[in-house]
DNA sequence: GTATAATGCGAACATGTGTTCGTGTCAATC
DNA sequence: GATTGACACGAACACATGTTCGCATTATAC
């Protein structure tokens, strides 16, 4: 995909500037005039280009129907993400969809920075508990997850072990048909179990405490 | 000010699911027809009242020139916080305004939720070696300072001690002329130190982790 | 040169969208 | 019962705004 051109640049950050002034996007003439256009129609020509290398969406037939792609998300620099329950080592990890309407989630604010993916699949938890010190996670923090039950060698990761019925937070190595369970802190011991016991729930990606 | 009427409230309801939704405001017909109103006037009648109130603001003439009163504003929930160096064990914090433009501090979006007081005061240093494990808190994490030079029973302080030319992160009890410093893992052993020798930095606020 | 694609122009056109006006309903007040 | 104010209605109006079309201009390739 080639280069915008400069007029294209120009309309785009004039968008953006615009969206920064206001809380509605711009209209053609608008840009037309404050990049001393002398038509509409080049407006329009350039627009569609733009929307073409999906760095806007256009909505149309709509007055002010410019969205700049990722802006939206991108509004705050964070992504809002449920914390839909606890993890405690006794118990399986509940997961987004569990919880329907009947209570009202948590809801913490990550920055983007902190959140792979824009944010997708992942979810919250608030740890219960001291049996995940090992990970230097404490009582009462929150842990962000990302969705999935296949990790990398290496990665931290939740798992359910069946047989102990117990979830724990560790780094993951698939070793042969057993898979070594290894404490963060590396004073402690790892856990070695059956691979077929191991229920990989979902991989760590964040943790947040708030202390008081 | 007399609360607003049922209708007002669902108008402004809308108006802000709707820019949740979009990254637009809503016309005044898209209003109309959302609530099942008759007729524009309707709506353009109970905008006017909303925007005496202050709810909103109306740019006239222009489409979709609603802006809700403070969204802007709140438009992130978030404030931004300067990581402005690191902390470790060997050397003392360094504070802000401590560096001057040369280098670009990072930084970080904090959740209000996190942080007290608007984020006022507050400052990141992210952690380097693992001299504070006992707080739970590892290499690479980042964590949230509140700036002050004196703290409460109980409270976990960032504190430089004078003779070790050290800083630690501990919770903080001032016993008689002494100064008790309690690690966070209950299994290991307070320091003890006379008060004189003990500069608190800072109060411990929130803590921030980011697996890879 | 000629062809072609990218870009720009200006003017009409069609529709989206805010505004206004005359009127109607209903409850509270006198 | 008459008056008043809050709220609602529907239709017409005026302007804001996106769209389209025929026609230049420019650069590049053949």
């Amino acid at each position: 995909m080639r280069k915008l051109s400069e007029r294209q640049q120009a309309i785009l950050d004039y968008i953006s500037s615009f969206l920064d002034d206001n809380d509605y996007p711009p209209t053609i003439r608008d840009i037309q005039h404050e990049l001393g256009i002398s038509s509409t129609s080049v407006v329009d020509y350039n627009l569609k280009v733009l929307e073409e290398r999906l760095c806007i969406r256009r909505n149309r037939n709509i007055s002010r129907g410019i969205e700049i792609v990722g802006r939206n998300a991108s509004r705050g620099a964070t992504v809002e993400i449920q914390v839909i329950g606890s993890i405690a080592a006794g118990q399986p990890i509940p997961f987004p969809g569990q919880l329907e309407g009947s209570e009202q989630a948590e809801v913490i604010e990550l920055s983007r920075e902190l959140a792979p993916d824009g944010g997708a699949n992942l979810f919250g938890l608030r740890v219960r508990g001291h049996s995940m010190v090992d990970a230097l996670i404490g009582d009462g923090d929150i842990v962000i997850l990302k969705r999935q039950e296949t990790c990398e060698n290496g990665e931290t990761v939740a798992v359910w072990l069946e047989a102990e019925e117990e979830t724990t937070l560790k780094k993951f190595y698939l070793e042969g048909d057993q898979v070594r369970l290894q404490p963060q802190n590396v004073t402690m011991d790892p856990i070695y179990s059956p691979a077929d016991n191991v229920r990989v729930q979902g991989k760590l990606v964040s943790v947040v405490r708030s202390v008081n």
